[in-house]
DNA sequence: TATCGAATGTATCAGCGTTACAACAACGCA
DNA sequence: TGCGTTGTTGTAACGCTGATACATTCGATA
């Protein structure tokens, strides 16, 4: 039945849907509906929990790279492209505008996020606390997500360019602190996690270490 | 009457309005509106530009720094300020997902947003194409307004700096220049060099070597 | 004054989300 | 085997929605 009301609400992206087309296809009466569901916003927050877990399938079938920031890079790629695969479910699950009402399954890939961001900060690599820098991601990857989809215009360029205007953002790259003397460490670090094919990924991960170690020191010193 | 509809719009922002309420509001029937709207989505596309109206009313208040990047940010604040200000406007303005149909009065803060990037890039202050620079501020600019409107929950400071983020990226003042990047891995050499004892004299040899190769691989790409 | 078109009220339509109520099946228990 | 309880489903209806056909009124123009 959920089913049948995501292929409903996938086949008109942006449009409401109707229950009795919902029942109509699935051969049922809407008491039965009601039963279930208990109102429309029941069905379609079961819908949206259905939605995440399609998201977070598809977010969790890639490994990590060990790179917190690189890892970033991979999420907010496949956020965009699952919201363009699944304009219709996208748009339920973010493009909804209920001041007050956030469905509580989006805490789950902010809560990932979260951790990314964590990761991050604890090897010193934010400039921002980790919290904002989460933040500031997940809003400007909505953000580009859904105005692709409300102009019906995927432009991988411009995901590309505000991607790495944000990580570059809480990095730190460029910035607030290029002034600090360790904000040359910390872009350096940058700039290899972001090309591991220079060094090899082994190599590339030592190097990070070595120079989070010099970052450290440098701080405490 | 657009002013009955703006107001029980405003009145719950997100939700959507009765044209009965409309009607009664204003003491009059149902066939008076569609003469003079043709369907709902006549009326609500009216409100919609009379919203532009009142925020290119407020916008052109503001006169010209003279400096282009500065007319971008008191451009950005005055864009999230009318979104939170007024969110049953702004959404039917930025937030409705209607594949392939985006309302035509969009064009007009476009149009100045372009005008604005235009005149930085003539200034040669901008490192990425004029129009990718509009985009990326006013997808930005949209992102971290939408979102904050569906929390419900202001941020100004994450404003502020998705604001510098995205700026910072189209200016080039943090990720674009090769020369900074290679000052940042040239200043780290030397912070490594001059600091053996926290990882070795090998260790720190070795990181100088890669260091240099990942510089040699930035320069000539 | 006569006429034409714009503006407006009356009444109605199909469709929507939602619900009260009755009918039915499946189960535990005597 | 028979009974009652519980969970599921169909019938019918309510009030509301956006939209429309039709008759009517009003004002400007010729």
């Amino acid at each position: 039945m959920i089913a049948a009301a995501a292929e409903l609400i996938a086949a008109s992206p942006g449009e409401d849907f109707s229950l009795r087309a919902v029942c109509d296809a699935v051969g049922v009466k809407m008491p039965t509906l009601y039963h279930f569901f208990g109102s429309k916003q029941g069905l379609v927050d079961a819908v949206v929990e259905r939605g995440f877990d399609l998201y977070l399938g598809e977010k969790s079938a890639m490994e990590s790279s060990g790179d917190p920031v690189q890892d970033i890079r991979a999420g907010w790629d496949a956020h965009v492209a699952f919201g363009l695969a699944h304009p219709g479910f996208y748009t339920l699950m973010y493009g909804t505008v209920q001041p007050g009402h956030s469905p509580a399954a989006q805490a789950r890939p902010s809560e990932i996020l979260r951790g990314l961001t964590a990761r991050a900060a604890e090897q010193h690599r934010l400039v921002v606390p980790s919290e904002q820098a989460a933040a500031h991601i997940l809003v400007t990857n909505i953000g580009v997500t859904l105005r692709q989809i409300v102009l019906a215009a995927p432009d991988p360029e411009l995901s590309a360019a505000v991607r790495e205007g944000a990580i570059a953002a809480i990095t730190g790259t460029g910035t607030g602190p290029v002034t600090e003397r360790n904000a040359a460490v910390a872009a350096t670090i940058e700039l290899a996690a972001a090309n591991p094919s220079v060094l090899g990924p082994t190599q590339t991960q030592l190097l990070v270490e070595w120079l989070t170690a010099l970052n450290d020191a440098r701080r405490t010193s």
